[in-house]
DNA sequence: TATAATTACCCATAATTACCCACAAATCTA
DNA sequence: TAGATTTGTGGGTAATTATGGGTAATTATA
């Protein structure tokens, strides 16, 4: 995944086919490295979108894949579930990647509607303006949250 | 099975002579490897078809047949019940397969139905979206199954 | 062996998507 | 500041995809 830093956010329209901007920064980043191809997955929180350059996907999968045994029931249920809202987007020549009904139905996306982009490092997360907006009135980081964070071995 | 990454979720029709199209994407990816054959099976949970390209059947396969002994009466049992139900199919030239009439009814698919298709990374899952929305609600994933995951080196 | 049923192979078509071009707004550069 | 370049957005068209159905070849059945 090499050096990739997304950083930001950025606000960008839908349009009737569904289409949204990746950010210029974020794309001349993905080209450095010969990646023209991202896999859009419903977050973990389910309402917004996860971006991953592809690179950045395969090891996610492989870490994923690699623990899970086929004939354990849970495993198979939680391979579904992460794979299920999975799909494959080709950047076209503006930049853009169109997004599935079903994932802009879980983030509440509309068409010919808004989005934010928002950098996370190595990946990007898309979400609608109003359940951004939502999530950060709601869930504001605790001190509790801080103290858990504390035990890793993070910052 | 190289760089097969099967995702998503892929919503088709069963036509009146029990074809169903696999998703083109798919398609691709089995092409470049010259693969144009798949076994159909019964899931392990039953109540959906299992998709296998062939040479992911070909290792899964050689997988049981080496771990198992004929003289143990659970092995026999799974043997019989793994290989029973599973059926070679070639793709038309549409880049459909045949399902048969058993592994239809063990999996609630009905002719000029519905069916939908999902991504298992190396496999594919063909269900009856009745089937499939019934299995979502009876087993989602918990928050203790996360903290599980958790404890994986996962992520 | 003759006949019926099934399957493989082919062609057709509507819907969808990928690819291309265009242009205005914003940003950069000299 | 003026011109050039980049960026975000819209839309047209060719290509692909999903689906239906006809017919010859194969298989099963009597």
């Amino acid at each position: 995944m090499g050096y990739s830093d997304f950083t930001g956010e950025f606000n960008y329209s839908i349009d009737s086919k569904n289409r949204v901007n990746i950010p210029s920064r974020y794309r001349k980043t993905m080209n450095e490295e010969n990646v023209c191809e991202v896999v859009i997955s419903k977050g973990f929180d389910s309402n917004h979108i996860d971006v991953y350059p592809l690179p950045k996907w395969i090891t996610l999968r492989d870490k994923i894949t690699a623990s899970m045994q086929l004939v354990n029931r849970v495993h198979r249920n939680f391979i579904r579930q992460f794979t299920q809202n999975a799909s494959h987007c080709t950047l076209d020549s503006q930049g853009r990647i169109m997004l599935t009904p079903k994932l802009m139905e879980m983030a509440g996306i509309k068409t010919n509607g808004n989005a934010v982009i928002i950098g996370m490092i190595d990946f990007m997360e898309i979400w609608d303006p109003e359940e951004l907006k939502k999530h950060e009135e709601n869930t504001p980081l605790t001190d509790s949250d801080f103290e858990k964070l504390e035990q890793l071995p993070l910052i």
